[in-house]
DNA sequence: TGCAATTATGTAAATCATTACATATACTAT
DNA sequence: ATAGTATATGTAATGATTTACATAATTGCA
């Protein structure tokens, strides 16, 4: 039994060998996870047989190790497939601080939700410019892509809905404003 | 400087004074944590004097240490209110899950999904029920229950969202299984 | 020419978080 | 009776994650 992490990892490799470095920008956006830790858990699953490498040289970047996976590793992937999804756990920071806005004026609690505004909106712009990347033929449920034209929709589906809330919320704040 | 869940437990303390174990329980829905991490972090905190308890005996129950915000622990918590809000940083198995259904027969793809809509029905359920025990009156700016209120229209609307992705991605590995 | 950013890989130390171990009371269902 | 659940608090060991330290080539900018 590995990690989610190593699992995730895997199964970056299963449609597509690459380095470390690639496997840790696409993990990003599902996992967050840092090269710090990347590296020694792909050193462990190279030890353990999951993964094997070849070192790649490039002339105007540094040398890379290009992560393939293996029969043992392919097989940990389909395994952990079949197991039910745990649930989603989020940790949001601007939660624990609309706890709180009771305690505070419009003059601290506005500028909370117009920051989160700000970071759904840079990211959404982000996640739109993706989406189209993704060519109509490779839409469809056999594509290697199907997955990353899936959870993208959903990626702008969720931030849209929470950009609605923090207006909504901003708006409430507003007008209590006029009152005082 | 405190890490998030501390600022966090105090932002809770700040509306009203609890135990470690019931700090466990309102902090779940917004930010994971064990027991085990909670009551070490308090007493860390009472330590450094944000906090102070006081020992409260129960006939019924074990005796419980009731917590409450210190004049330092109150003016911690203000300081981080006008601070912005860390990005949001999610990590869902299913994601990393969706990104290999590719790699499936329908079979194995379906009931990813179908499990995680049922755990997004019990929730959606769940939040309702507490949102329905917050009366009109306490629906306002300045009520302690503000906070909980739009959070709790937050993860409606989000869990919403969710479902009829869902549904979506259902509705498409089930109409490749008629072509196949 | 120097400074920052990008690509690329790694280790060490510190912190954060989970799992397991431990105890104790009271209530409820079988 | 006894098993499970909820309340209530804690520690120890392990595992996961972040921050900081380290190196090195290339490109672009001021």
């Amino acid at each position: 039994m590995l990690n989610t992490l190593s699992y995730g990892l895997l199964g970056l490799l299963a449609s597509e060998s690459c380095s470390g470095y690639d496997l840790m920008l696409r993990i990003q956006p599902f996992w967050q996870a840092k090269h710090s830790q990347i590296y020694p858990l792909l050193a462990k699953l190279e030890r353990e047989g999951f993964v094997q490498y070849v070192r790649i040289e490039q002339r105007d970047k540094p040398d890379k190790k290009v992560y393939s996976l293996t029969e043992k590793g392919t097989e940990a992937v389909l395994e952990w497939l079949g197991e039910p999804p745990a649930e989603q756990s989020s940790r949001d920071e601007l939660s624990l601080k609309t706890k709180c806005i009771w305690m505070t004026q419009r003059d601290i609690s506005i500028p909370l939700f117009l920051t989160r505004l700000k970071q759904l909106e840079t990211r959404t712009a982000y996640y739109e410019k993706l989406l189209q990347r993704i060519p109509e033929e490779e839409r469809h449920v056999h594509s290697k892509h199907f997955g990353d034209y899936v959870l993208l929709h959903r990626a702008i589906s969720l931030a849209g809905a929470q950009i609605e809330w923090c207006r909504w919320v901003v708006n409430m704040l507003e007008q209590e404003e006029e009152l005082s």
